[in-house]
DNA sequence: GATGAATGAGGGTTCATTCAT
DNA sequence: GATGAATGAACCCTCATTCAT
């Protein structure tokens, strides 16, 4: 078996699916979701490789064979799941314009709050470890992630600001910052409902809310039109 | 950080060698900014105690006549500024009831934004490592802390609705909520704006601009009376 | 003490360098010989886990592959000998039956006194050190070792009574806790012989003089029969 | 307290009785007792010593005016018990002769076997921890001790055996050893008696029936005289 | 590729010892 | 003399990493 040349890499050229082997080719992939679930379960200093291995179905020595370091396989957990959000988020906003506040409802729900829970896990580990583990990934993170996002919030704001939807004296940049941000805490939070007393609240509301207050915020004192659904829900 | 000269300096200014001093009133707490001082730098897991150590002047086996483990000096970092919160809120919602926009300024600004460099680690300890070092000590925070926070300011903004200050279907828990846990992850973030191009923000604007929105958002569709000087800044 | 050649000193013979060799079979036996060695020899508490190690040919982190920690090597170190030895004792009453002096002599001198080194160095750790170190497992190992052999003495005495062999009126079981833990302190400390002046003594005699003592002594006052034999020396 | 010179050194000098001083010139014994105490209940090396300080009513540093170290403070523990073994064994010898097996009882049972609990804590000490301690002190507590006490022994047997009051080819040296050490193990292992079944046994009897088989050991074959009552209790 | 035995540096913890008070 | 805060060397234990199989 180690001899031969590896059947899958070259069925992964032909493009011919495999049944017959443990598709190697999803390893990394599996390993990599793996280490993410119990990094955020115990977080990154107190997960032991072992664990990682184990939760992955595979033995310690595996993950060296695709990852250097320990330090290597959390860079990659991270990166794993960048991109995808503003693909998604890019998607969003490439859709007939309609009225700010709308767009602005379809991008925070959708690209933002609808987490799956790996998503979740992710957010949850980076905010917890990735300061003090890998700051320049940490950095990197920030930079491309949260505050892309707040920019993309803001701009819509400036639109709906430049179209009359929203009062011009409005600080965009603030807005987008504090709503994502107190998004994101709750969510990362939300694990810890049923220990702490006080702390449960329905997602689903916590989004609406948010976002129905965020738009009342931003409507003009007096509008013009009587335009007043496109604060309400 | 010590301002007072100490017995130990002036001895040694006076040439006499000194292995130590003894200071056993004010250790504890020396002991104490010192942790917070090196958890929130390099992370808790990170911290080696001689760091912690090194920084409070002593030796390492002079934290263990005061904290038996390095989780229990976590759990007395965390509860040493834990208890000065909420006295301060609890003062300040005691003076002369004004307009609830006007008390909700006060509590959030002096209560919850106006954190020295003490108080800022502590957040950036707490959300970063609690959770998965001393999940019991962070619960308790979570409900003692935060959770209160947020009742607090959500029992505000229900008075102002019950006074007709604020429009009656805004939803109280969540703008709470949102607000208070967006300026904290925006706290938590701000020691790295200079490796994060577009993450620097003034505090001031932050707070000033936040609240804004908040009451923006709370303010009536359409206000009986032109009121409109209890949302504006 | 390993007799065979091991593949890796072969390896070593053939100019390959080898960080360790893998000998997964016999590594717990041998740690646990080494820890032996050394525990007798520096005693439990003075010994450290790297002589251990050095002493097995290991580092000190392959000591914890096998076991959990320092406690438990002692543990499975005393749990290693323990069985062999009645097993031994059980084997030996199985024989025949002869005078109970006879037998008295062959479960004592084989079963008991007939020690290689590696049971003397476990009774000498025993007696010095599992007391205050694991009490425990040194309450087993006295009611599953010491007591249990002294029962058997002394059910072999018993028998000797009854058959009229030895006097009715001795008291069997003082008779063999004394005589064998005499024997068993005389071994203890014995290795000191050569620091302390009068201690030495050929074992064989020992033997030989204390069971011709112990028969003497319950011999009958008066023996009916000039039965001189069956106490004889 | 501390300038004035200490009265009760005048005190002492001048012969006159204390009552209004903690006694200090008692102090250095009570610490050894307490020293002993704890040694003999944790094990040496188990044994802080700020468990000894406490048990002794003083703290840490105190010990350090006394005892310039840890093993200082068991050599002393052990030393000042020897002595009195032996001044009493002399004691008792120089009584007007009787039956050697009269004096050996005395002897035994005088000297050896009643012993107080301070001395049996203190072979227990011996037994268990001096050998790998404090080997120097341990090879010369055994050749004051244990083999002068066999040597006294012996030279009974040998005196009784000249006397034709023992059998002439009994080993005496073996006999006093294996009586002894087995008295000395039996008393050792005492205090576990309630935690290993089997072990209890009531020390008058222990003493009286190994003293009994003892005799009878040594007793003629066929005395000559009917000095039946020579080895009887 | 996969395994897991072996490594060894790192760090938390203990506690005998020191010494300013 | 007595105290106990402070020291620092020692040592157990962890776990990321290596590498023979």
């Amino acid at each position: 078996m180690p001899a031969t040349p590896s059947p899958a890499s070259n069925a992964r050229a032909a493009g011919r699916p495999l049944r017959w082997e443990r598709r190697p080719e999803a390893r990394p992939a599996e390993l990599l979701d793996a280490a993410l679930a119990v990094f955020a379960e115990r977080g990154y200093r107190n997960a032991r490789l072992d664990e990682v291995a184990e939760a992955a179905g595979v033995t310690k020595g595996t993950l060296y064979h695709y990852f250097a370091t320990k330090e290597e396989l959390l860079v990659q957990v991270l990166e794993r799941h960048q991109a995808l959000l503003f693909d998604r988020v890019a998607e969003l906003l490439r859709e007939p314009a309609g009225p700010a506040s709308a767009r602005l409802r379809l991008v925070v729900r959708r690209g933002f709050a609808a987490q799956d829970e790996a998503r979740a896990r992710l957010v949850r580990l980076v905010v917890q470890a990735a300061a003090h583990e890998v700051p320049a990934v940490f950095h990197r993170w920030l930079a491309d992630g949260p505050v892309r996002a707040w920019q993309v919030v803001a701009d819509l704001v400036r639109e709906g600001q430049a179209m009359g939807e929203f009062r011009p004296d409005a600080d965009a940049d603030v807005a987008a910052r504090v709503l994502l941000s107190g998004l994101m805490l709750q969510a990362v939070w939300r694990p810890h409902a049923e220990h702490v007393p006080g702390l449960a609240l329905d997602p689903d509301r916590l989004l609406d809310s948010a976002l129905d207050l965020f738009l009342h915020g931003l409507r003009p004192a007096y509008p013009l039109a009587p335009a007043a659904d496109s604060a309400g829900r």
